[in-house]
DNA sequence: TATGAATGAGCGTTCATTCAT
DNA sequence: CATGAATGAACGCTCATTCAT
């Protein structure tokens, strides 16, 4: 049978530039934005310093990217609580299922969309990055389902649980202590199950 | 008859070293720690850029002086509420007053507490600052009232209490909306007054 | 019947280094050396950027290669006025009006040569292009008509007429005003006519 | 008799920016405006690398002073004329003299302001240096004497002038040959004698 | 032959920190 | 005590040049 992989052979780019962008998400998370170098990132990604403005123009370019790379994440996480899952209320218990899922990341380095709002947030405007959608999309998402359920305030039950998830993150972060978010977690669960 | 005020003529201006940890708070707050210089700080508080290093041996010292300042305003906050209020119940409500106090700087630039902690958090351990205790603080004060309600799980509502407030003012910061910040503040209110 | 057009079918892509080269002397001219990129030259010639190294090793290269095209059209251009006027006198004059063909970009961007000429020689020894020759051939060649003329200076004459044109092509360039130009070729028209 | 010199004593810059702006000055017309690093400006200042961003924000900033350092001299020179010479004839003679006071160093590196014009030009417009003031001042003061004299044209004349002086330098530069320049200085005292 | 990708040396700039007075 | 000046390490970025295919 032939080859279904022929791109693969020719691919002059094994990932590289993936490869960059996924150094940057990990790296931003556990060192902040202004703390990272554009060296820590080529080097976590195994790719030469100076190669790095081949595929970005600028380090701005880099946290975009990263920024990006965290909005297809939580597209295809949501939508894939959409395909496993029938009803609202589960799937709102499967996304609560996955704030704890790397309970221990979290309480080592926050919550890696909240803490990069936060940085992203402190500066000026003509610097901005467009980082409320990392907030918005799964904030829109519960709200689909809370609304689902027949629930009027769905968008205030939504900035609710979301509040509760990064609230809870933050003081896991700092406490160093990762019950509070699984413990916050297991109440949000059974908020969901009995409301 | 002798000068009264002899100190001041001689001493270092008055309030030097408080109009430096006064910027820092401000400063470390709008723009956040790594972005703020201390040009920024010796600038807003008026004090000659060289005249810094009287005061503090290094910018980290400056940065442990906003948290102490921190540490301090929230001390006083506290006892503050307990001498105003008797009933557990109305001083953990005069605490949710606070959170919304200055609801539009939390709009602007985030909790200054919870934002710092998020930042500082990314720091390597050798490097780290005490933040845990500006959270810890509110908590224990609050685990304290809770208590006195009679309430055996005090510390987990204490904690769901300060997690509902930094998640909020996460979420209204990125999402420069101040009414999600005073509709959870409402809501915890109204869970004060009823459970 | 064998292929007429072998060559076009397997040779490099007809005039492609002809138009980098017309492209590095327009830019040369633009913008100058030293803030020309090779990526500029490139783009400017529709080359792909690493393709530039297969008709020229060095950027040096590049910028002889410019300096020798400007040395044939000079050539050119003097060989056209030998063969289009008989008389020295008419022959000079061709030379001032082609001073003014171009006042505009020459107000623009200065004498294309006198510019080129004037940055290559902030160059250190070693690294030294000969650019003498663009100069000395139309001086040269005054020279020679002078000569013609019976003037025993012909040499000063041929270096007064260019020292004439460089020096109006830097005011004008330099004052954005293309009448210095065209005024001095004025002058030396009626010169050549008067004595 | 008390000290006349006193801030001197407590002058804490000997100089500093002062040698960087010489600095700046040479170098800019030994190697031109882009091959001369800042380092390069530094240690021929004798001045610590990253000191030099304490007097000038910019290199953009060392340039504008090299240029407004030239300025200086000029406006120094011509009023020094005016001062020592009494008929517009004689002072224009004096310039003249001028032209070739520094005839090798003009024919090793051009003349420093017509070469700085010449490259500063190349720039685009967003990022022009205000460099035609460094043309126009000796026009201008040349067409004053010229007018003095009586001559309508004055200002043609001015421009003529400072073209031969900016045509014979550039070509006693590109030709490295001085005599190029006196000839050229010669005729035009002759000329200014007779006329 | 042709080309997208890769590479590293070097430059401008920032800023915490130190020093001389 | 106070301060303008000084210092150097490090970062972001550019670009001529090379390489693998």
């Amino acid at each position: 049978m032939a080859d279904l992989t022929q791109t693969a052979a020719v691919a002059p780019r094994p990932g590289k530039r993936q490869r960059l962008v996924a150094a940057a998400v990990q790296l931003l998370h556990q060192q902040g934005v202004q703390r990272t170098t554009l060296a820590d990132i080529a080097q976590v990604a195994e790719v030469p310093p100076g190669n790095v403005y081949y595929y970005f123009k600028t380090k701005d370019e880099v946290v975009a990217a990263a920024i990006d790379a965290h909005l297809q994440q939580i597209r295809g996480a949501l939508a894939d609580i959409d395909a496993r899952f029938d009803s609202p209320r589960s799937r709102l218990k499967a996304l609560v299922d996955l704030f704890t899922a790397d309970s221990e990341t979290v309480t080592q380095h926050g919550c890696p969309i909240g803490t990069l709002c936060s940085e992203l947030d402190k500066r000026p405007a003509h610097e901005a990055f467009p980082v409320a959608d990392l907030m918005h999309l799964p904030i829109a998402w519960a709200e689909t389902q809370f609304r689902a359920l027949g629930r009027a305030d769905a968008h205030d039950l939504a900035l609710q649980l979301m509040a509760a998830y990064e609230g809870s993150a933050l003081l896991s972060n700092t406490l160093r202590d990762p019950t509070i978010l699984t413990t916050a977690a297991r109440r949000l669960t059974h908020w969901l199950t009995t409301f």
